[in-house]
DNA sequence: CGTTCCCTTGACACCGATCAACTCTGGTGG
DNA sequence: CCACCAGAGTTGATCGGTGTCAAGGGAACG
């Protein structure tokens, strides 16, 4: 079922059925491979699908919420606002994601996500969310690889945004935007939509918005990469990733089909 | 069993005997009330313990090891080397903490996990390691739930390096560590043992040993904290909570009784 | 009693923030 | 159809926080 959420107003629903549904089982059943059984007790989880549009929250910081969410199609942001008011956006939840297992466990957010562009998103009652993999001992550890994926990817990024410069961190987003969104089957030829703006991209970086319009600028004549309304082309893997000292083995790709 | 790692060299063995392994049981716990079986379960995964000298690894970047490690005693430093050779610390483990869960499922480490002063570490086969959960739903829970505030704290500290200048950083860090260690018992009148160098701290929050240096004076003076030898002194929480705006809450301490 | 590690302090350079202005685009309403 | 407006991108000038380089001091240790 495709529900639009909160509200109804932009537009007709897309009703895209299941598509985005196998996406995720593939992603997490390409390390552990799942019994047709398995994959059909994911799919029952994605029963309800609903559809949050650009810029809208998926969840807020203090909720307590009855649902997990998984992203099936879209990007999101995982984020923390300061007492001053400024954004720190502490992950980008890509297709296939998981937004928020831990809230069957630690219930309380202690930050918030947003849709950046239009999100399709499957609501999970959390006690579902208990029950499946406890009797599945392999979706338990599809979903515990996944979690550990996402801590490396922010152990990275502690270690991008504390130590290198502006231009080498940027680099090394858009290498792990693109290792990522390749293992998901969303790159052809270099090339993928990036559909954030440059203050996303500053408040991923623990950068001003100024400064990645400059840095941005710099890697275009540097024929690095082409940004074009949306799009992300990378023009020079090898180069892009030696400027950033980009390697992808903490993806853990390896285990991983291209699916 | 206590034994000397890697190498017989540094004095005596300390034979503490099980006191650390209880603080990792309470530890876990706490949240989530365990049964005197799981108890008992978690006591012989600590049965090999050893004590690692100061400045050794624990683990190394690329090992496939086959143990997993639980400090007991002292503090570790999770780190990640860049190409230019500058460290990042992606994490401080404190008495209780988990090194590396993830190795029993992902296998190979991208950081390596050093000791900073001498720490007692237990040794716990991945096997064995895999099994106890399995069988032991609260255990299962108890592990996940530390792994998840292992999750939290790393976001914050995303927050942290992303957007906050040099004193807020070093301030919020101290207020962690305070709320941590407060947690496990090992705060005593706003004090606390700080075995790390200003070194550290600086590969911690991304800054040069240098400007810790200058930023410690500054705390120092407005006296807020008191440096000794190894040892911190919170003079004033409330007011350093202030300045970097903490917010205990992400570590979810509501839900652990104090040991 | 030299060596090493860590802390401390000063002078200066530079990366990135801040402030401000302008363009371009798409959307909205008169 | 056009005027207006909001959001995003672009660019310049200037400021400030932090890095870099360098030198020296104290304590622990062999």
């Amino acid at each position: 079922m495709v529900r639009e959420y909160p509200e109804p107003k932009s537009g007709p629903l897309r009703s895209v059925g299941g598509a985005g549904c196998e996406r995720f089982i593939a992603k997490l059943g390409a390390a552990s491979s799942l019994s047709d059984d398995e994959k059909l007790a994911l799919r029952t989880l994605c029963s309800d699908t609903r559809v949050v549009p650009a810029k809208r929250h998926i969840i807020r910081e203090g909720d307590n919420p009855e649902h997990i969410h998984i992203i099936l199609n879209g990007w999101a942001a995982r984020y923390k606002i300061q007492k001053d008011g400024s954004r720190q956006i502490v992950a980008f939840l890509l297709p296939g994601d998981v937004c928020d297992l831990h809230v069957t466990i630690l219930r309380r957010m202690d930050h918030g996500i947003v849709a950046i562009g239009q999100v399709e998103v499957a609501f999970v009652p959390a006690e579902t969310m208990e029950d499946v993999p406890l009797e599945r001992p392999n979706v338990l550890r599809a979903l515990w690889r996944a979690t550990l994926i996402d801590e490396a990817v922010m152990r990275a990024w502690i270690a991008n945004i504390g130590r290198r410069v502006a231009i080498e961190r940027i680099a090394h987003l858009f290498c792990e935007l693109h290792a990522r969104l390749a293992l998901i089957g969303l790159v052809t030829d270099g090339q993928f939509a990036l559909p954030v703006t440059q203050e996303d991209i500053a408040d991923a970086m623990g950068l001003t918005s100024v400064h990645v319009n400059r840095v941005l600028k710099v890697l275009r004549t540097q024929d690095l990469v082409r940004v074009t309304d949306g799009e992300l082309e990378i023009l020079d893997v090898a180069a892009l990733r030696e400027l950033c000292g980009f390697d992808a083995t903490y993806l853990h790709p390896e285990q991983l089909a291209r699916v």
